[in-house]
Order: C-alpha cells, then sequence, then structure tokens
DNA sequence: CATTTCACCTGGTGGC
DNA sequence: TGCCACCAGGTGAAAT
C-alpha cells in the first residue's frame, strides 16, 4: 500500500489520535521476522511510554516517545523531549489503525498497542514486509532516512543525484538511498508527467527533463497527499477511510486502456522487476 | 563499485 | 469447484 503520499496520511491520522496517549498494554505476535528490534525488547520498551507526535520520514512512520514517568502536558511545563522513537515501516501491505479494543481484530493483526484513552492502535500486514523497530535515543542515534525528501528537494541537489549512473530512470527513482518515499506508483506518474520514457538511462537526462521530472514528481505527490493516498486494492487510513488519488493515475495498472492525453494505449513492461506503465507517444 | 535478480509472504483474479 | 499461473504499494542480500 504505501508510498510518501499514503504514509504522510497515515502518520497525520495516528498522530491525530495518538498525540499525549500513554501505552498501557502492549501485544506482539509470534512472527520475528517483523520485529528489527527484537520482540521482547521493543515490548519493554513500549510498556509505560507517552507518544508525543507521530511524523512521516521517507517511507517511515516515526513515533517520538516520551519517558515512561512524564507528568501530564500542561502550559508551566516545557515541551517533554523524546528518548525514544518507534519506527514502523508498512511493507507492501502493512497498515495503522487506531481502533476501539471492541472493534474485530482483523486477520493478520500482528501489534495491539492499548492506549491510556481506551484506544487502541493496531498494526495489520497480510504479507509481512513490514518492519518495527525500537530505538532508546540514551542508546543510539534518531532515525535518518538515508535518501532526499522529494517534496523539498533542490534543483541542483536533485540533478546532481542521476549525474554518471547508467541505470533506467525509473530504477533510480525507486532507489531509497537516492530519493526517499517514491515507489512503483509514483515514479511511474511522475515520468507520465514528466514525458519521460522509464527505461532512459538516468545520467543521460538533459537538465530540463530533470527539473521537469522533480516539479511533475513533486505536484504529483502532493496532489496525492490532499487526496488521502491512492487505494489501489486496500490501502486505508488510520481511521480506515480509503483514499481517492487512485482516480486520478493516468498510467498505473492502465495497461491497455486510452492514454488520458493522447488516447494511445497505455503499454507494460518489466523494469527492475517491477510492472512499469508508460504512454508511448507522451513519454520520450 | 554499480546494477540486476531473487527471496521473502499472502491473497486476489482469471483461464481452463 | 479446483488447480494453476500470474500479479500486487517494498527492500535487502546475493549474484553479476
Amino acid at each position: 500500500m504505501p508510498e510518501l503520499p499514503e504514509v504522510e496520511t497515515i502518520a497525520r491520522g495516528v498522530n491525530k489520535w495518538v498525540r499525549d496517549d500513554r501505552i498501557v498494554d502492549v501485544w506482539l505476535a509470534n512472527h520475528p521476522a517483523l520485529f528489527k528490534t527484537p520482540a521482547t525488547r521493543q515490548a519493554k520498551g513500549l510498556e509505560g511510554r507517552v507518544f508525543l507526535s507521530v511524523h512521516r520520514t521517507g517511507k517511515h512512520i516515526v513515533c517520538e516517545l516520551g519517558p515512561v514517568l512524564l507528568a501530564p502536558r500542561s502550559k508551566h511545563v516545557a515541551q517533554p523531549v523524546s528518548d525514544a522513537q518507534w519506527i514502523v515501516h508498512l511493507g507492501m501491505t502493512g497498515r495503522l489503525l487506531v481502533t476501539t479494543p471492541e472493534a474485530p481484530v482483523a486477520a493478520h493483526t500482528h501489534v495491539r498497542l492499548g492506549l491510556s484513552s481506551g484506544r487502541e492502535l493496531r498494526f495489520v500486514d497480510p504479507r509481512r514486509f513490514g518492519r518495527l523497530e525500537f530505538r532508546d535515543l540514551a542508546r543510539s542515534e534518531a532515525f535518518a532516512a538515508s535518501g532526499a525528501e522529494p517534496l523539498t528537494i533542490s534543483s541542483e541537489e536533485f540533478a546532481s543525484l542521476f549525474r554518471g549512473r547508467r541505470l533506467p530512470i525509473k530504477a533510480a527513482l525507486l532507489n531509497q538511498t537516492l530519493l526517499s518515499g517514491v515507489g512503483n506508483i509514483y515514479a511511474d506518474e511522475s515520468l507520465f508527467h514528466a514525458g519521460i520514457r522509464p527505461r532512459r538511462s538516468s545520467g543521460r537526462l538533459t537538465k530540463a527533463e530533470l527539473e521537469r521530472l522533480r516539479l511533475a514528481l513533486r505536484q504529483v505527490l502532493e496532489q496525492a497527499i490532499r487526496l488521502g493516498g491512492s487505494s489501489v486494492s486496500d490501502y486505508v487510513d488510520a481511521d480506515g477511510v480509503r483514499g481517492f488519488f487512485q482516480l486520478e493515475h493516468c498510467v498505473y495498472l492502465r495497461t491497455g486502456l486510452p492514454c488520458r492525453r493522447c488516447q494511445t494505449p497505455i503499454r507494460r513492461i518489466l523494469l527492475a522487476g517491477r510492472g512499469t506503465h508508460f504512454c508511448p507517444i507522451c513519454q520520450r
């Protein structure tokens, strides 16, 4: 489900519900591969802490956690400092949901965090490609993405990411160490809006093409965030609500359908092991 | 070093 | 109905 716009939507929704809420109960399923930090240590770390805020970095949801002993926030107390982080990557099919404890537990629910407000935060992930990590900031560095943020990157920095590289531009867009947050949907959609074929060598794009791509990517991501992300199959936000950006897709999963700009059938190829969709006329 | 392929998982869809 | 092939929002390790 989750690329930058979906992760941003979920992080905002979770933040709205759990800010200032305390974790009073932790249940983790027995799927060791899900937990980058061993489940026992993760459960111990989470228990009793307060959510200070929840935000997105790349495709990661970062929960800033306060110490176990923390007075309720008041006007007279300075903003508490985060001393731990819970980092959630949703993989392909992961969801974070805020529910009541009585809500039916969906299949493939792997985490349930009971909160002092009476609500519950749940992590559900059928394919189990997601990853959960706990960081004690007294012992380890705060989480930082390896790649640049596509929403705020400058022209110069964007162009320098691709200089001297021979790999296809679509493969470069998907590489999280260059840009963080772009996945298969938004790579295909931004290349369509920039008029660039996915197989073009990234190092051979002109300055003008790179700038078109940077702006197309930013616009596509911003509009997708405004529409709550793309619900291709079962993606929903933290409140269980679907997004609407799938209605705006021009190429993604539109193989054989007429191009919205020129009516030519959209083509599908395999690139970097991923289904890749483009218009053979609009994209050169 | 840069780049490509594959394994990791479950579930949905469509053909026979 | 069953069985099978193929496809799906991602990524890190192994191979080239």
